[in-house]
DNA sequence: CTTCGTGCAAAACCTTTGCATTAAA
DNA sequence: TTTAATGCAAAGGTTTTGCACGAAG
């Protein structure tokens, strides 16, 4: 679900911030579930996936505890707001990663292991806007994933990760 | 654009061809089935996902009837096979295109109307090639999608596809 | 107060799988 | 005859949704 929201990445604004922005641009409120919620997807800056955060907030018996339709929800919201973005889906779940005052960048996907590796190249992006404007396309992002072996498996080869793994 | 679509098959073998070879190298068995459903899939050359082959497969009363994990599995050995890749997944199925005879190539996809829109480049290849190999990264393919608004679009907008238009 | 958001459970969806039957080789 | 493939129904796994209750504005 790709809205194309115009919203500047201003580095002067936190996540949540920048999220509060987007709910009153949208009339929608700003609840406690969707602040932790932002809070804790940027407590670090790992690639996560639904159920990570579900796993994180919803057994909490604390004040902080989320349902995971909540965090459904919220992460749509976020990935309208411009503070994430889709990048893969390894095992049948949609990967997110942070987007918000982040560089634009690709992946490679190492086959053997499953790892995401991230690399930022400039002419790609170049390269990418001339082709689309020669096609009177009007380009707002892109999504490039590089498949392959990585570096560490190509010399001792482990385990592709199924889904046996994620139990 | 460039019409990729009167670019050749490899005119020494058809896809049944092709398939046949590869079901024999890994000594699994030709079956009505599947020739079946590696004629449908060629029969033109449109994206397509497994739903629509099993709505053209999946209810007829003659003896080209095939069950809908027939073609699950099918296509699944199709891909293995060089056949077919899987290109997106706009609407939450997997989308495949031709991938035998058929040369590299890339989508750009509108936001309004959800179209797709494929084009050729070697610089990509090329540049992503470079910048893998530098990394140490043994690189198979990649998949570049480039997000935005098409041409006709930008000038009279349809509306977006929704799941609702799918019924 | 009004309306939106939450949490829960159930439903919706796509895909995979166990098993008895059928058919390649 | 041997073993793989099919078809069916059921299960799996992720995501969405209807609804009653609670909370934000």
């Amino acid at each position: 679900m790709s809205d194309l929201s115009q919203l500047s990445h201003d580095p002067d604004f936190s996540p949540v911030e920048k999220f509060r922005e987007f709910l009153l641009t949208k009339n929608l409120r700003t609840t406690r579930e969707r602040e932790i919620i932002v809070d804790e997807v940027f407590s670090d800056h790992e690639h996560f996936d639904t159920d990570e955060i579900v796993a994180r907030l919803g057994n909490r018996t604390d004040s902080k505890r989320v349902s995971r339709s909540s965090v459904y929800r919220t992460l749509d919201l976020m990935e309208q707001a411009g503070l994430l973005r889709k990048v893969a889906r390894p095992n049948g779940r949609e990967v997110y990663e942070h987007d918000y005052g982040y560089p634009q960048h690709d992946h490679m996907i190492c086959a053997k292991c499953g790892e995401l590796i991230e690399f930022h190249n400039d002419e790609i992006s170049e390269l990418i806007e001339k082709i689309a404007s020669a096609e009177g396309f009007l380009r707002t992002g892109h999504r490039l994933e590089v498949y392959g072996t990585c570096e560490s498996c190509r010399r001792g080869p482990r385990r592709k990760i199924s889904k046996l793994d994620l139990i």
